[in-house]
RNA sequence: GCGAUCGUAGCUCAGUUGGUUAGAGCGCCGGUUUGUGGUACCGGAGGUCGCGGGUUCGAGCCCCGUUGGUCGCCCCA
């Protein structure tokens, strides 16, 4: 490999916070999919598959304009027409902007999954990139207790057969109705004044836009506060009770473990009823690995008729960290050949074992005299080796005594006419 | 937007209080052994030490700036 130093050619590098993926890490990625696909399959969810980008309006209307995430967290430009478009940041708004823009109320409720990549426009840290990956789970058009049952179930049958359910934890809440939501949300902000000087910096200036974001609140300075502030469940209407009530009831009826946690919350007003966090400790600082909750309110936002709805997204790359390495299918066969003249024989030989169904692979470049070594270092059930004596070609195989791939193998190579 | 930390060969990393010609393993290339073998042995190529300034007789090492990675804060739909 020889550098060319007069004509330098600067390489382009990959844009902040996207990766290249390759080998073992793309092998558990590819798991991760294959698993979710099988799994949502099982409980009915169809495949859906919306655009990668939307206009900004989607994004900006669905999360109400409000927060630092419009503002500087999307990764949005202008087309050549003038228009904003916006990459898909999460699944949620453009799936239920398509069932508005589609009619897909004729379908409801409708169970519908999917998973490809999204964009933020964040600093890149552990588990968190500007382009990463989410699977991701809707019940549209349901205000039914069962339908947060049904796709929680869905999540812990995942994360089961991900074989990660063991370092994780199913947490949940509920947010109540508008009217539980509202009273709770002041009694709040009444907390948190009277508190107001203990309070930290961060936690002051969430105090206008986001309070129930201090109650989980990283800074030692304000757990006291926000551990002594009031649950939710003081201010619960009856109806609100019943709903958590018969979510907890399907999970429990299911066999699916979970902890109550009155501290997790949503920022978003659309937020309704049920919230919901797998969380591990095993990942630093992004410990949720599988979230999500019901948003009723968010297809109003977007112009729709209003429609109930309840939802998760789970980070591909996340589960990819935490599951054990997938076994991938091994090589069936390596082929050495040591002799350029030997070459067409082994593309035959080759060819054939591809075409019966039989993974296999040849090493035919480089030092002649290295072939063979090169391949007895790929693993691999039968090594093969092809030479080239008396102008013939002369093929020798070894494997694992007993081996059904080697039968199969040598059944090919009589077969071919080899000996 | 803020903070910490790291950038040495294609990869993973050593590199002493600042001191001659910057090293190892893996990978790559070549040689030995012409074999029911050979995950071996020997050799070679490959580095403006991220980039730009500064201090010094002398900088991979110290200082400043910059850029990129990593981790964290803010935010987390």
């Amino acid at each position: 490999m020889s550098k060319d130093k007069s004509g330098k050619i600067p390489t382009p590098q990959a844009v902040r916070g996207t990766q290249d993926m390759l080998g073992d890490f793309a092998d558990r990625f590819q798991h991760v999919v294959e698993t979710f696909e099988r799994v949502r399959r099982l409980y009915g969810f169809k495949r859906v598959e919306v655009p990668v980008i939307e206009p900004t309006a989607v994004f900006a209307r669905s999360l109400g304009e409000t927060t630092d995430v419009v503002s500087k967290e999307m990764y949005s430009f202008e087309d050549r027409g003038g228009e904003s478009i916006t990459l898909r940041p999460e699944f949620t708004a453009g799936i239920a902007r398509a069932y508005v823009t589609n009619g897909w109320q004729q379908f409801a409720p409708l169970k519908v999954a999917t998973h490809g990549p999204l964009f933020r426009y964040e600093r890149p840290q552990k588990g968190r990139y500007r382009q990463f990956h989410q699977l991701d789970a809707e019940v549209l058009g349901s205000d039914s207790p069962l339908a947060d049952a049904e796709l929680l179930v869905f999540a812990d049958q995942l994360l089961k057969e991900l074989g990660i359910a063991e370092g994780v934890t199913l947490t949940l809440n509920t947010l109540g109705d508008a009217e539980s939501r509202d009273a709770w949300r002041a009694a709040l902000v009444e907390h948190f004044e009277a508190h107001r000087g203990d309070l930290s910096e961060d936690s002051l200036a969430r105090l206008d836009k986001n309070p129930l974001r201090i109650l989980d609140s990283k800074d030692p300075k304000d757990r006291p506060i926000a551990d002594s502030a009031p649950d939710i469940d003081a201010f619960l209407t009856g109806e609100a009770q019943d709903f958590f009530g018969a979510v907890t009831a399907g999970l429990d009826a299911a066999g699916v473990a979970w902890e109550r946690n009155a501290r997790l919350v949503r920022g978003l007003d659309y937020y309704r009823h049920t919230a919901f966090e797998f969380v591990t400790d095993r990942l630093g600082a992004q410990g949720t690995v599988l979230g999500g909750g019901r948003y009723d309110g968010l297809i109003e936002n977007l112009g729709g008729p209003p429609t109930p709805a309840v939802g998760w997204a789970a980070g591909i790359e996340r589960l990819a960290m935490l599951i054990d390495e997938p076994r991938t299918g091994l090589l069936k066969v390596i082929m050495a050949v040591e002799d350029d003249l030997a070459v067409p024989a082994a593309q035959k030989v080759i060819a054939t074992l591809r075409a019966n169904d039989l993974s296999a692979d040849m090493i035919a470049t480089g030092s002649a005299r290295k072939r063979y070594d090169k391949a007895t270092k790929i693993n691999a059930h039968v090594l093969m080796s092809l030479r080239w004596v008396d102008d013939k070609p002369v093929v020798r195989t070894q494997s694992a005594p007993e081996s059904e791939v080697h039968t199969q193998v040598r059944t090919i190579l009589d077969n071919l006419g080899f000996r």
